[in-house]
DNA sequence: GCCGTTTTCGGCCCGACTGTTTTCAGTCG
C-alpha cells in the first residue's frame, strides 16, 4: 500500500472520529499523521521491510505506527473498517460541503437520515433541514447554495490562472488612499501549484474603507461574509478571495499568520507555548503578563521567536523550524541565480517566436545560454522536425551565435520518447546536437512498469541529457501517468542525467514533493519553461516556486551553472 | 493519539464570522 493511500484511510479516520464526537486532539493526532506519511520521501512499506520502526517519525506513536504496519500487511485496516460501519457509508461526503462540519454532519445523518449530497439537497428543498432545532431558513439555504456553487467543478484551480486575478485585484485597491503593504497569503504565497481560495491582506488607515472598496469591485458576483476587517466574496468565475486589514504596525504577524500553512502555524504556536508566547495574527502575547508586542515585517515576528526569517515556499512543517533555529534555513534558488533556460520551441515547430526573437528575450532577462528544443518528428501535429529540417535549424542557430549577441544558443531539440523506450531520431543525428531532452507525449496509459521502464531505457541512453515533464500530467485536466518515480529518480542519478521542472503552470512536472526527493537522492534537476513565444519565458517563476517549494539551491539546479559549466556538463556528447 | 528544558499524565493553536441565540455553538482558515 502506498503512502497516499495510508494517509488518504487516517484522514478519514480522522473524519469519522470527529463526527462521532472524539477528543478533538486524536483527531487532530490522526490527521497530523496522515500528513507526516503523505510527505515521507520513501514508501513506508520500504522502511518496514527494512525493519525500521516508524514510532521514530515525529509525529507517529504505538497506535499509528501499528496500524500502518497492519494496512501495509493486509491492505485493510480493522479499526477503519469497525468506524465506517458505524455511519451510513455517504455521510463522510457531506463535509466537503463548504459550511457543514462534523456535527451538522452528523446531526444530519442521525436526525434525518441523510446520507447523500442528493439526498441533502432534497431535504433543504423541502424544508426538513430548516425546521431542525438551532439550523434555520438562512443555514438551510446557505448551504443549498454551497451544494450548486460546487456541483461538477473542481473548486481548486491552478496558480497560473490564479495569480493574474490577484494581480489585477491588488492593482485595483492598492492606490486606495492610506493603504499599504497589500499582497497576497496562503497558499498562493506559498506557491502551491493549485489553491482553493485567495488570501489577500494589508493594511490601512482606515481598513474598513477597504474592506468595502473590495465588497465593490465589478468582477464579485457575491459577498459571502462582511466585518469591518475582513470580508469574504465570490468573483464570477466561482473563486473565493478573502480580505483582511489590520493597523501598519501589526502587518508582520498579519501576513505570517495567513500565509501558513495551517501545519506551520500549529507547530509554531505549539513551540511558542512552551516559550510561554501566544501568536495570533495580531502579534505575540506575553503569557505571564499578557502584553501583546507588535511587528511591521515577518522578519521580525520570527526573530521573537528565536528564528531565522522562513521563507513562504517551504512553511509546511517539514523540519523547516527546526533549521530556522539552528541557523541551517537552505539559501533557496531565486529569480536572479537562473542563467538559462532548457526547453523552448521556435517557430521551426510549434512555437511561434523566431529564433532571434527568443535569443533577443533571453538576453532581455540576463540569461547566458538558451536550449532551443523543437519537437522531433515523431510530434506530427507539432510540425515537429527530422533529420533535415534539424541541420537547418542548427545553421540558422550558429549564424545568430556568430553574431554574439550576449547569449548563447544551444542546438537540442526534444525527442520523442516512444512506446518502447526508443528514441524518435537516429542516434547519428543526436550526437550531433548541443543538448537533447526526452520526453514522453503518446501511450501515456502504459503500466507503471512498462512506463518506468521506458523512461529508465531513455535515462540510460547516452544522447540524452534532461527528461522532459516526466509524468505528463496536465494540471487539473490529465491525471500524471503511472511513473515509479523513486526509480526513475535512482537512474537519473547513477547516470548523471537531469530531471526537468516544467515551468508550464499546467505541468509543473516534477513536482515539488518528487523534486526535492530528487536532489536529495542526488538527481540533478533542470527548469524549462516549455516556452512557445519568447514572452513565456517569463514562465519561469513558477518554476521557480516549484523548485523552492522542493527545497532547491542554486545548486540544484543545472540552471545555475554558468555557461562553461553546462557545456562541461555537455560534454559527453 | 502524541509527547516531554515543568510533565509517562495532562496537556494539546488562535481568532473571526454567522446564525440562532438570551450567552454561544459550529465552522472556517
Amino acid at each position: 500500500m502506498q503512502n497516499d493511500e495510508i494517509a488518504k484511510v487516517f484522514l478519514e479516520m480522522a473524519d469519522l472520529l470527529e463526527i462521532k464526537g472524539e477528543n478533538p486532539f486524536k483527531v487532530r493526532a490522526y490527521r497530523r499523521a496522515a500528513q507526516i506519511i503523505d510527505h515521507l520521501p520513501d514508501p513506508i512499506a520500504d522502511r518496514i521491510a527494512r525493519g525500521e520502526d516508524l514510532q521514530e517519525i515525529p509525529g507517529i506513536g504505538e497506535a499509528i505506527a501499528k496500524k500502518s504496519a497492519e494496512l501495509v500487511a493486509t491492505g485493510k485496516l480493522a479499526a477503519y473498517e469497525d468506524l465506517k460501519a458505524q455511519f451510513p457509508a455517504g455521510m463522510i461526503r457531506l463535509l466537503e460541503i463548504q459550511g457543514i462540519g462534523p456535527k451538522t454532519a452528523h446531526r444530519l445523518a442521525t436526525e434525518l437520515g441523510i446520507d447523500s449530497v442528493a439526498a441533502l439537497e432534497q431535504a433543504l428543498v423541502d424544508g426538513r433541514v430548516a425546521a431542525l432545532p438551532r439550523m434555520g431558513e438562512k443555514t438551510a439555504q446557505n448551504i443549498l447554495r454551497q451544494i450548486q456553487a460546487c456541483k461538477g467543478q473542481d473548486r481548486r484551480i491552478p496558480i497560473g490562472e490564479a495569480l493574474p486575478i490577484v494581480e489585477e485585484i491588488l492593482a485595483a485597491l492598492s492606490p486606495l488612499p492610506g493603504v499599504r503593504n497589500l499582497t497576497a497569503a496562503g497558499s498562493l504565497r506559498r506557491f502551491r501549484e493549485t489553491v482553493g481560495d485567495i488570501d489577500l491582506m494589508g493594511t490601512a488607515d482606515d481598513p474598513g474603507a477597504v474592506v468595502a472598496a473590495f465588497a465593490g469591485l465589478p468582477q464579485i458576483r457575491e459577498v459571502l461574509a462582511r466585518g469591518p476587517t475582513k470580508a469574504s466574496v465570490l468573483l464570477d468565475k466561482g473563486l473565493q478571495v478573502d480580505l483582511r486589514m489590520v493597523e501598519h504596525q501589526a502587518f508582520g504577524s498579519l501576513l505570517q499568520h495567513f500565509t501558513g500553512s495551517r501545519e506551520h502555524n500549529i507547530a509554531l504556536r505549539t513551540r511558542a507555548q512552551r516559550q510561554g508566547l501566544s501568536l495570533s495574527e495580531y502579534g505575540i502575547t506575553r503569557i505571564d503578563t499578557n502584553q501583546l508586542e507588535r511587528f511591521p515585517d515577518e522578519e521580525a515576528f520570527y526573530r521573537r521567536l528565536g528564528l531565522d526569517w522562513i521563507p513562504p515556499e517551504i512553511r509546511e512543517d517539514q523540519g523547516e523550524i527546526d533549521l530556522a533555529e539552528a541557523g541551517g534555513l537552505p539559501r533557496l534558488v531565486e529569480e536572479r541565480d537562473i542563467r538559462g533556460d532548457f526547453h523552448v520551441h521556435s517557430d521551426w515547430s510549434d512555437g511561434r517566436s523566431t529564433l532571434s526573437e527568443l535569443a533577443l528575450a533571453a538576453r532581455a532577462r540576463g540569461y547566458e545560454y538558451l536550449a532551443v528544443t523543437d519537437h522531433s518528428v515523431g510530434l506530427g501535429i507539432a510540425h515537429g522536425l527530422n533529420a533535415e529540417r534539424l541541420a537547418g535549424q542548427r545553421q540558422a542557430i550558429e549564424k545568430i551565435n556568430a553574431r554574439g549577441i550576449g547569449v548563447r544558443l544551444l542546438a537540442g531539440v526534444e525527442v520523442d520518447i516512444r512506446a518502447d523506450g526508443t528514441l524518435d531520431l537516429p542516434e547519428g543525428l543526436l550526437a550531433g546536437l548541443d543538448i537533447v531532452i526526452g520526453s514522453v507525449h503518446s501511450s501515456l496509459q502504459q503500466d507503471e512498469s512498462r512506463m518506468t521502464a521506458r523512461l529508465i531505457r531513455a535515462v540510460e541512453n547516452p544522447h540524452v541529457d534532461i527528461i522532459a515533464h516526466p509524468t505528463g500530467r496536465l494540471i487539473g485536466r490529465r491525471e500524471p501517468a503511472a511513473v515509479d518515480i523513486g526509480r526513475l529518480i535512482r537512474a537519473a542519478a547513477d547516470h548523471g542525467k537531469a530531471l526537468e521542472i516544467n515551468a508550464m503552470p499546467d505541468r509543473l512536472d516534477m513536482k515539488d514533493l518528487h523534486a526535492r526527493r530528487a536532489h536529495e537522492q542526488g538527481a540533478l534537476l533542470a527548469l524549462g519553461t516549455d516556452a512557445h513565444h519568447a514572452d513565456q519565458l517569463g514562465l519561469m517563476r513558477f518554476g521557480i516556486g516549484v523548485a523552492r517549494r522542493a527545497w532547491c539551491t542554486p545548486g540544484h539546479l543545472l540552471n545555475g551553472r554558468s555557461l562553461a559549466e553546462v557545456l562541461a556538463f555537455l560534454q559527453h556528447r
